[in-house]
DNA sequence: AAAAAAG
């Protein structure tokens, strides 16, 4: 299988082949020829599968034969939970572009709107954006949707977790009914197909993405250690280890500053980023990242989904996340296009609920590793994937659907690319939502991409010895709902 | 309980 043969023309192909890539991931193989069809789509697919070039490329190959947008209007539009992800969108919409005559722009929050207000002028072919600006920027008349034709919903579960369906569906309101619409999730849970059901109409259903994929490239461990001494034990893992790019996740935005400065404290180049923070620091957090300037950055669960860093070697929980479904999603950010990734968690006696929910969610207990030094004075209990009675309070219930079958077997990488040979069996699926690349392609002829001298195997990583828990504990109150039943 | 998103 390869693009050429899904429908794409010229322009694009040669894009796509500037990319390094010439083997579709699964959900693009399935993906593009239905959009091309026209029909809607709905799809279960994490960042990592190649989603965001499943819905790029066929959406610029059917507006590329269609009429201009007029000034004002906007053909295709495609709405994101983060500014971020909308930025890492738009980036993919124009490297797949580029050889087309189609207009693209990105509006989100916390930037200022002028620039925004201009490009909107003369109309764009393409608009990602955040719910937020797009309503402010629509309320203001400054984009019209008569001219609209497709839809896309990016991570639509989590747009529902965010509180985002009441924007959500005020711009179903004003959108023309006749539309392609494509709704991307990462599971679809009950009120995924309660939104669904009044968006997309007989939609061809793809589901690439076992919830647990990461499972299959990523080493994950647990460090059991006590709460207090967190920090220390980071620090000591990052020089010990000589890790050079380390995305942390932290539980707060208060967590995530303290430990950035603790870092920068012990000498780490590190930068938080959370919502609380400006846009610029946001983008200048994640630009330094990248490109190495900062060698930690530590995060809330803004970076939980989406955010594709090529080739992150290691991802650090420094806390687990509340709802386990997001502890997939972090380590998700690593482990990429088949690269080695690994997963580390930092767990404390009172998160041992927090374990117990993510190890039953995944179906595996994670390995401990108890690192020298830093054995807990409250020792971690141990963990069981059975008992403690459905040992979910109604937040699993979303995703009951879903949870069954999918062991973390083949699947989603199914094309396994190997990792010493970036230039044949290239798949796009494989960096990232392949989209994207971040810094400029090389496009040298021998479909390598600048970055891939970062070294993707890492011997795995030395990690810690000698065991030895304790215990403690502390309730979590269970009932943990984010979702909204139905808008 | 916490997170993000308009300002």
């Amino acid at each position: 299988m390869s693009f050429t043969s899904l429908g794409l023309s010229a322009p694009i192909l040669k894009a796509v082949a500037e990319q390094g890539y010439d083997t579709p991931s699964p959900i693009q193989a399935q993906a593009i020829p239905a959009v091309l069809e026209g029909k809607d789509v709905m799809a279960a697919a994490q960042t990592g599968t190649g989603k965001t070039a499943g819905f790029t490329l066929p959406l610029l190959e059917l507006l590329s034969r269609g009429t201009k947008a007029q000034a004002g209007q906007v053909r295709a539009l495609v709405l994101t939970p983060t500014r971020e992800l909308a930025a890492q969108v738009a980036e993919s919409v124009a490297t797949y572009g580029k050889n087309l005559p189609l207009r693209s722009a990105v509006v989100f929050g916390g930037v200022p709107i002028n620039p925004q207000l201009a490009k909107l002028r003369h109309g764009v072919d393409v608009l990602v954006a955040t719910p937020g600006r797009l309503m402010d920027l629509y309320n203001q008349k400054a984009v019209k949707f008569n001219q609209l034709e497709i839809l896309v919903l990016d991570e639509a579960d989590r747009m529902l977790d965010m509180g985002f369906i009441r924007d959500i569906r005020k711009i179903l309101a004003v959108l023309p009914k006749e539309r392609q619409n494509l709704m991307f999730s990462a599971t679809f849970s009950d009120e995924i197909r309660q939104l669904a059901k009044g968006l997309v109409n007989n939609p061809v259903e793809i589901s690439v993405t076992p919830r647990n994929a990461a499972a299959t490239t990523v080493k994950q461990w647990i460090c059991p250690v006590d709460k207090g001494q967190k920090s220390a034990l980071l620090i000591k893992l990052i020089k010990d280890n000589d890790w050079q790019q380390v995305l942390v996740f932290s539980r707060t935005k208060h967590g995530a500053n303290r430990l950035a400065k603790n870092l920068e404290e012990a000498g780490i180049k590190a930068a938080a980023i959370h919502g609380n923070k400006s846009q610029t620091a946001r983008t200048k957090a994640l630009a330094d990242f990248k490109s190495g300037a900062v060698r930690v950055m530590v995060a809330t669960d803004i970076a939980a989904r989406g955010l594709d860093i090529d080739q992150l070697p290691q991802v650090v929980n420094f806390d687990l996340p509340n709802v386990p479904e997001d502890y997939v999603h972090r380590i998700g950010r690593t482990g990429r296009a088949g690269a080695s990734g690994q997963a580390v968690s930092l767990v404390s006696a009172e998160e041992i609920k927090l374990l117990n929910d993510i190890e039953r969610l995944i179906n595996r207990l994670l390995d401990r590793e108890q690192v020298e030094g830093f054995t807990p004075v409250h020792p971690l209990p141990e963990s069981r994937l059975t008992q403690g009675g459905k040992a979910s309070h109604g937040r699993r219930n979303a995703n009951a659907g879903h949870r069954d079958g999918q062991r973390s077997g083949d699947v989603a990488r199914g094309h396994k690319p190997n990792d010493k040979n970036p230039r044949h069996q290239r798949s796009a699926q494989g960096d990232k939502d392949a989209a994207k690349p971040a810094r400029a392609p090389r496009a040298n002829g021998d479909g390598r991409r600048q970055n891939d001298s970062q070294p993707q195997g890492k011997a795995a990583a030395p990690h810690a010895q000698g065991p030895k828990p304790t215990g403690e504990r502390r309730s979590h109150s269970g009932g943990n709902r984010s979702r909204n039943p139905q808008g």
